[in-house]
DNA sequence: AGGTGTGAAGGTTTTCACAGCA
DNA sequence: TGCTGTGAAAACCTTCACACCT
């Protein structure tokens, strides 16, 4: 391998990253196959990816590669699971507990592969002290500041409605709290030492929505 | 305005589309403060946006300013909805009524603002008949066919495990449903005619996870 | 004056295509 | 031979900057 300059992780785009997950889910059910061994293209064909994508991703972070050969599937996995830090366990708290948070504290994706999900809090007296599956019992969100330090919270996930989102953010923030994963549909004002990313999962059914009724149509030209 | 050559709208990004909804959220906000004017600087500027990018996505689809003055906002609101096809009742079929399934037939996102839940399918007998807060009743995943037709679904949301989600994509195209957000962690095999979008929750927190690990580090050169 | 609509520039991401290595 | 790793090209997306209109 020849010499390499090092260039920061801030300018590896998140699509990489992002792939980077999909391409560990592609090798977990090919190691559940009994895969051993699988080149780009194949991967591609069998995933519906590009290879050299995949190549070009995987070369930011080294050479896992074996020219003629391809990729050792467990080796790739482990090397992926580094990249993507899930060897050490992340601790994340979720706000608020109405339908989408706590369907997520014992959603089996969240509290599995590197995750564990450590709180559930409200701000409503009717919600606090209520059982969630899995164990977990909701708290009241003004002990947050005491949680985040206590039990080592890693990562803050928003469920609250839009209008109370900016503040829990700003909670969070203030606690210690990295990286917040927001479900409510508002525009955050981010501080930027702070990883922020927003999933609106209404914004994908109204881009379905989109899709079906312009299908066929003509629009202006940009 | 002038004449314009028209466009297919396949032909605008899913990235424009999904803007849309962004700018539709924050005219909600504006019109509930009463604001009735809005120039494309000013939303910007109140939502961390870039305004060249609002005038651009918007002119795909027409002249909706006013040179000088900016934005209606109930109009614009009006026109992003019509866009969206928000103006109409979507009616969406939820398969698999585990944790996420059931979470998503009552989460309000998805039963507000043109869009139904109609029904929620599991073939586990365990679940079938369960009642879930909202009204609807788990029904058995073999019905499908008749389901989407008497029901007349839009939109199919596959909240079954990875395993089992490619079966259920066959069987949704199958029965006629034209779009399909899927939920399974899993690469399905795409039927071209039906528009197909995938959320990954889990690929959320790793992107975080990678930023929490990697953050400040160097990595090799592109 | 002031803000839209839009060509053109600039930046980013994907894809191609092949040198080089196992 | 066969596949990786990677410059170069192509495609795509964002931002600039200003003509034009109200």
């Amino acid at each position: 391998m020849a010499f390499k300059r090092y260039i920061p992780v801030e300018s590896i785009s998140e699509l990489t990253i992002n792939r980077l997950s999909v391409y560990l889910r592609c090798l977990d059910q090919l190691e559940q196959e009994g895969v051993l061994t699988v080149s780009s293209q194949e991967l591609a064909d069998r995933f519906h990816l590009n290879s050299a994508q995949i190549r070009k991703d995987l070369a930011y972070f080294g050479e896992f590669g074996i020219r003629g050969v391809g990729y050792n599937v467990a080796q790739l996995k482990e090397h992926l699971v580094n990249i993507l830090g899930l060897n050490e366990e992340r601790h994340a708290l979720i706000v608020g507990a109405g339908n989408l948070g706590t369907a997520l504290a014992h959603y089996s994706g969240f509290n599995t592969g590197g995750f564990r999900i450590v709180g559930i809090l409200d701000n409503d007296p009717k919600r606090i002290g209520a059982q969630i599956p899995g164990g977990l019992v909701v708290e009241d969100v003004k002990f947050l500041p005491d949680i985040v330090k206590e039990r080592n919270v890693h990562i803050g996930i928003i469920t609250v409605p839009a209008a109370a989102a900016q503040k829990v953010f700003d909670a969070l923030v203030e606690a210690g709290v990295q990286a917040v994963l927001n479900f409510a549909p508002t525009q955050l004002k981010g501080h930027p030492e702070v990883k922020l990313k927003n999933v609106d999962l209404k914004i994908n059914l109204e881009l379905l929505s989109f899709f079906l009724t312009q299908a066929g149509k003509l629009v202006p030209p940009a």
